[in-house]
RNA sequence: GGUCGGAUGGCCGAGUGGCUAGGCUGAGCUCUGCAAAAGCUCCUACAGCGGUUCGAAUCCGCUUCCGACCUCCA
């Protein structure tokens, strides 16, 4: 179990040793997507940044509960108060039922996470099927005192609630500023304070998505589904809560002042967030209408492209920046990781060939340290994978019998890939899922060429080569013979 | 306007009080029938201006520029 974890924790807005309320058990709740449309890669940056988080945590030894719910009601579109459900709107845009909406998305997200190689969380809740705690949660809130019901819709009470609570401590702003900047909303407003939100809404009569409540028909507001389902799943408190560093200053703002008017306490011990994807500079994002699908760059088919990429040449572009930088997404950078990546998986695809020596030259025990201190230091994947280019360059260096390793030492390589290219990074070689026959086919063709250059029939080796390129096989020979791999 | 965060070599991106990641690109070399791959070498940067320090890209201040949040968004 690892000790010497260290994570950037929002609320004190620097890196704290991380250490579990319960250990070995984790407790992990990331905000998941509300899926009324595709999500873009922007979303599935976050998505993959957790899945290495995910996987480090699983490695390091924890027994980890992954709760990533599905926002599928109540999401308010526009106006905080007046808007309409999104699913229902988007449903009347599309001609279908707001479920089957949520069907759609739901099943694109989950297709294009699968892509992207992330696991699967542990629960992955919904916020229709947790209508009951939501109201039980919202009961408990204002019997607390800190909301209150106007006409069928109930609000929080910031301004009651800050006089007890710091209700910016995700921000540190100032609440007077923010009372002072927030938007005037109109006449219409029945809300007592600027800041307040709400907990449950009234449905109007055309609303689709409506269920009944003490408080009459309606649907739930949009933080509360992420409160009640974390504290169904992983209690009052529990160890890590993440997501998009957009969601920190309203949404999470406002589910640490639910949980603690309603359980009185922050529902999470480290709160961590992933910074954006960005074009040109500028954020990523579905309202900006910069997105990308991740269908488009897979196949190249965007403006701003000139190829396609493939979905773990991108997650390792990815895990090539820092979860809390921003990352900038251009054509010019995703080249560079490709090549990358490619460099990479090739010197792992020599794995199997490597021939062990009596001696060793090579240290992988300090090797692992260094993967483990970075990875310990708030998830540095782009060190860690630094420090794999340094065994690249061993691998390619045994294999041209110029590094010497041992058997153990070879044993350990393995392990070592295994572990962090495979079970942390989440990545794999996209173009070594070959079949056995097509192995075979290679290999015979390889050695029908190897008697051609043997006998200096080069038109021929090199018909051979030429023809294999054009199909997408390329031949790279060397004095251990000729490897072969998709181009 | 308020709050917060950035500005790193041709590009992308780590790091951080002295030892000056890594990937990509470019140049040269080795290997090779040729090619590809691989290896080696070279291109040594931290927005600007002050200050602290034996020493700052790293700490402090100011300036300029950029972004995020404050309004639905991972």
């Amino acid at each position: 179990m690892s000790s010497n974890l260290v994570i950037y924790n929002t609320l004190s807005r620097k890196k704290e040793i991380f250490e579990p309320i319960n250990p070995p058990m984790v407790g992990l709740y990331v905000c998941g997507p509300t899926v009324y449309s595709d999500v873009h890669l922007g979303n599935c940056r976050t998505f993959v940044s957790f899945d290495l988080i995910y996987r480090y945590l699983l490695y390091s030894g924890y027994k980890v509960r992954y709760v990533r719910n599905i926002t599928d009601a109540g999401h308010l579109e526009g106006d905080r108060d007046e808007g309409d459900d999104k699913f229902a709107k988007k449903a009347k845009l599309e001609q279908l039922e707001p479920m089957e909406i949520v069907q759609k998305y739901t099943i694109g997200f989950h297709d294009v996470l699968r892509l992207f190689n992330t696991l699967p969380p542990s629960i992955e809740p919904t916020a229709t099927g947790h209508i009951s705690e939501q109201i039980e949660m919202v009961k408990q809130i204002i019997a607390n005192g800190y909301a209150y019901e106007v006409n069928g819709t109930v609000y929080f009470d910031v301004e009651k609630y800050s006089k007890n609570n710091d209700y910016t401590i995700l921000t540190n702003r100032q609440l007077e500023d923010m009372l002072n900047n927030t938007r005037e909303l109109g006449g219409q407003d029945e809300k007592k304070g600027r800041l307040d939100f709400a907990l449950w809404i009234k449905a109007k009569p055309e609303h689709i998505m409506r269920w009944p409540s003490p408080w009459g028909v309606g649907f739930p507001g949009w933080h509360i589904e992420c409160s009640a389902m974390s504290n169904k799943y992983l209690g009052h408190q529990f160890d890590i809560h993440g997501g998009g560093m957009d969601l920190a200053a309203t949404h999470h703002t406002n589910e640490i002042a639910q949980s603690q008017a309603c359980n009185h306490t922050n529902p999470a011990k480290y709160w961590m967030h992933t910074n954006m994807l960005t074009v040109n500079g500028a954020r990523m994002s579905k309202s900006a209408g910069n997105g990308f699908l991740p269908r488009e760059l897979f196949t190249g088919d965007h403006p701003l492209l000139t190829r396609g990429y493939s979905p773990m040449s991108v997650r390792f572009f990815m895990l090539q920046a820092h979860y809390r930088s921003t990352l900038d997404f251009s054509n010019e950078a995703l080249e560079a990781s490709d090549k990358g990546y490619r460099r990479l998986m090739n010197a792992i695809a020599l794995l199997p060939k490597l021939k062990a020596s009596a001696s060793s030259e090579v240290d992988f025990e300090e090797i692992k340290q260094r993967f483990i201190a970075a990875m310990n230091d708030d998830f540095n994947s782009p060190v860690l994978i630094a420090e794999l280019f340094e065994v690249v360059r061993i691998i390619n260096s045994v294999y041209d019998n110029k590094t010497k390793i041992d058997a153990k030492g070879l044993a350990q390589l393995n392990t070592l890939v295994n572990d962090f290219v495979f079970n942390i990074l989440g990545l794999k070689d996209d173009q070594t899922e070959n079949n056995g026959d097509l192995e075979k086919l290679m290999d015979f063709i390889i050695k029908l060429r190897q008697e051609a250059k043997a006998s200096k029939d080069y038109a021929t080796s090199d018909l051979i080569r030429n023809s294999l390129q054009e199909m997408g096989f390329q031949l790279k020979d060397s004095k251990e013979g000729t490897v072969w791999s998709k181009s």
